[in-house]
DNA sequence: GGTTTGACGCGAAGATGTTCGCGTTAGGCG
DNA sequence: CGCCTAACGCGAACATCTTCGCGTCAAACC
């Protein structure tokens, strides 16, 4: 007896790069808000009932193409300085938060935390991991690193409440330095 | 000639009082994603119509609806000790994003920021005023406070973003005393 | 290659969401 | 009190969203 339960390769996943594709180019080309099953369908050349049935919602359609973008986008860089790999793990969330990802990530996030389905995106709590492994090799060669969660309050939720308000976010530069500030190394 | 351009008392009055109420009423029953406006025109006795007449959209409702609550709230305690008085304000934010008004302001804040109206609900932005006020007597008092952004940034935006990740969110008092503690007065 | 079957295309049906015109009610004002 | 008209009730028309059944195609395994 063969195992056929799922089948993820071929036309399965021609389909699913045409579809993120079409969302790619829709959501710059256009605001979020009127962004429809139907224009993806149309654009994409795949079936709005399609559609439907391997992304249930419009919300679920655009966390994929979030994960998916963010994932492919570069890993945090551990090069050995804390202080450093800070900052360039800032400026990259400031990056992704300040462009078209950033409404993106924010509409899913609320449509997921607000909805049936209680968990994060696969790609944000990769990131987390990855930022957490980060801390954990600074401890390892001696140094007193801050936690995740300082990490989380001090220089990532920022971020997020300037795209919330509409306001002009902090240098990413000043961020870091006020997490290091209030723990210093030793 | 009279001046007949609007008329704000009366039925008017008690109409949307109907409606809030039944906004109230719906959200602490069933989660938020499921509210719809039929909904809200059933429980309140109000005609569809109307809704759609006044409100324009169901997250219109909520923005009003928000922007009630939040300003019949008591307002910022302004006791002259500034430490305390930011302590009772983060205690009051965390407990606002803690209920379901948090999911509430939350949702209304995505919709504004991704729809075409640039501007935050009153009740946001009078609560800023407020604080901000109240830095200015501090600071009139000869002492040294921060500035809004600072408040915003280290006690505000954490408690935010614990809401949006679902992480339990940093005791307040603890997010006060990082935020003096990085900005001592003189 | 041949067989099995998961995923898709297709279109129609069903469910929801939104708008509109018209008659009625009642607030504001003289 | 009586006039004017903004705001509401009403329901039908219209638009959009979502689901469903069936036939076809091709990926996975032999």
């Amino acid at each position: 007896m063969s195992n056929h339960q799922s089948r993820p390769g071929g036309r399965t996943a021609r389909v699913r790069a045409d579809v993120l594709r079409a969302v790619d180019d829709l959501t710059t080309e256009q605001p979020l808000t009127q962004l429809t099953l139907a224009q993806v369908a149309e654009r994409s050349g795949v079936h709005l009932g399609t559609l439907y049935r391997r992304w249930g919602t419009l919300d679920g359609l655009l966390l994929d193409a979030v994960a998916e973008r963010l994932t492919t986008g570069s890993p945090i860089r551990d090069t050995g300085n804390l202080h450093a790999d800070l900052e360039d793990y800032a400026h990259r969330v400031a990056e992704d938060l300040s462009g078209p990802d950033g409404q993106l990530l924010l509409r899913t996030l609320v449509a997921v935390r607000l909805g049936t389905k209680a968990e994060l995106p696969p790609a944000l709590t990769r990131r987390f991991d990855e930022m957490q492994a980060l801390l954990d090799r600074a401890r390892a060669r001696g140094e007193n690193p801050p936690t995740l969660q300082q990490v989380v309050d001090i220089v990532v939720a920022p971020l997020y409440t300037a795209l919330l308000f509409g306001t002009t976010p902090a240098n990413p530069a000043t961020l870091v330095d006020r997490l290091l500030k209030l723990h210093p190394d030793q």
